[in-house]
DNA sequence: CACCAGGCCGTGC
DNA sequence: GCACGGCATGGT
C-alpha cells in the first residue's frame, strides 16, 4: 500500500512539510526536496526516513482485529506512516508543541529555520543545528514569540546529547524526564517520532478523550507491540472526526 | 469575555 | 504521591 502523504507529513508527527497541489516540500540532508507519491519516495532515496520496511500491513490487520473503533480509525488513513526522524529536530519540535496547536507550532518550527537555520535558497531553510541553536538567547526567543518555551530551548540546545540507540525504551524515558520542558507527553513524542521507538502512547488532550470515550479504564498497552501506530491512527481520526460511537 | 491547543514546572499538602 | 495555578501566544 502507498504511503499517505497527507496523514504522515501533516498530522503532527512534523512540521518541516509545505504542501500545495498534492506536491509536498521540505529541506531534507541540506536539500530541497518535493514528492508526490511512494515512487518519489525511493527516487529521492528517503525510504528509511518514510519507514517503508516496516510491516505495516501486518499491524494493521492486528489493530483492526482488536476493536470495532481500532478498525475504524486504521481505515481512515490506512497508509499513515511513522517516520524515522532526526532526534534533535524532533526533540526541538516537541518541546515547541506543548500547550500549543499543530499549526502554530509549525509557525514557530519556520521561525526557527529562518532565523537560525542555513538557507537553501528559492527562500528555503533548514532546520538550525544544535551549534547554530546554541547561538539563541531566551531574550531573542521571546521576542520571535516562543514564549515560555524559550528557556526550554535555550536549555536543550544547551545540554543536548543523543539517547544511545540501544538504550531501553523505559530509560531513555527517565533520561529524557531529567531535562528542562520535558515531560511525559513530549518524551513519547521524542520517543515514537525521533527514536521510532513504537512502544510509546503520547497522552496529549486529544489522546485523553479518545481513550475516556472508547477505552475507559485501558491504556496504550491495550494496543502492544504497536501502541504508537495505534496512537496515531487514533489521533488522526479523533481530530478529524473520523470516529463514531 | 471565555476556552482551547500534541503540557510542564513549582508549590503545597 | 497527587492536585492546583501560572505560564506565552494566537485562534475561535
Amino acid at each position: 500500500m502507498d504511503v499517505d502523504l497527507k496523514a504522515t507529513l501533516c498530522g503532527g508527527q512534523c512540521f518541516s512539510w509545505k504542501e500545495k497541489d498534492g506536491v509536498y516540500t521540505a529541506v531534507m540532508d541540506g536539500r530541497l526536496v518535493s514528492i508526490r507519491n511512494t515512487d518519489d519516495i525511493r527516487r529521492e532515496g528517503l525510504s528509511r526516513y518514510f519507514d517503508l520496511d516496516y510491516p505495516y500491513g501486518e499491524a494493521r490487520a492486528y489493530l483492526a482485529s482488536l476493536s470495532s473503533v481500532m478498525k475504524q480509525a486504521v481505515s481512515y488513513a490506512p497508509g499513515l506512516h511513522i517516520l524515522n526522524q532526526d532526534e534533535w529536530c524532533a526533540t526541538i519540535s516537541f518541546i515547541l508543541s506543548q500547550n500549543n496547536n499543530i499549526k502554530r507550532i509549525t509557525s514557530l518550527y519556520d521561525t526557527l529555520c529562518r532565523t537560525y537555520g542555513t538557507s537553501v535558497g528559492d527562500g528555503s531553510y533548514a532546520f538550525p543545528t544544535q551549534e547554530q541553536l546554541s547561538h539563541a538567547t531566551e531574550a531573542e526567543l521571546r521576542e520571535l514569540h516562543f514564549g515560555y518555551r524559550s528557556v526550554y530551548l535555550v536549555s536543550a540546545a544547551e545540554e543536548w546529547k543523543p539517547i544511545p540507540r540501544d538504550l531501553p525504551t523505559e530509560e531513555a524515558r527517565k533520561e529524557l524526564l531529567r531535562r528542562k520542558g520535558i515531560g511525559p507527553k513530549v518524551a513519547d513524542c521524542i520517543l515514537l517520532f525521533g527514536l521510532h521507538r513504537m512502544d510509546t502512547f503520547p497522552m496529549d488532550t486529544w489522546m485523553k478523550k479518545v481513550m475516556s470515550r472508547f477505552f475507559p479504564g485501558k491504556d496504550g498497552s491495550l494496543f502492544a507491540p504497536y501502541e504508537g501506530l495505534a496512537q496515531q491512527y487514533l489521533f488522526q481520526a479523533m481530530r478529524e472526526g473520523g470516529l463514531s460511537c
